[in-house]
DNA sequence: GCGATCTC
DNA sequence: GAGATCGC
């Protein structure tokens, strides 16, 4: 597959929002693997997203399998 | 407590 | 620099 495409389908996470209560549905601005160097630990991966009612961004984990972002 | 990252 | 994020 070749096709690149730029217009990368990012597909949103379910998330608490700390700041409604609510769990919606966000693309992240930016994803991390968030672990220890000592393995043995895989830690989590984390996502930064804003919230849509107050612009206040937070964390939260997302999927071990989803994609890292820049 | 460790790990990275961001906003305040 | 604090504080928050999550699982071990």
């Amino acid at each position: 597959m070749p096709r690149k495409k730029k217009t990368a389908k990012p597909k949103p996470v379910k998330v608490r929002d700390p700041t409604t209560g609510e769990e919606v549905e966000l693309v992240p601005i930016k994803v991390w693997l968030l672990a220890p160097k000592s393995r043995g630990r895989k830690g989590v991966k984390i996502g930064l997203f804003k919230s849509p009612k107050t612009g206040k961004p937070f964390r939260a984990k997302v999927p071990d399998d989803y994609p890292e972002i820049k």
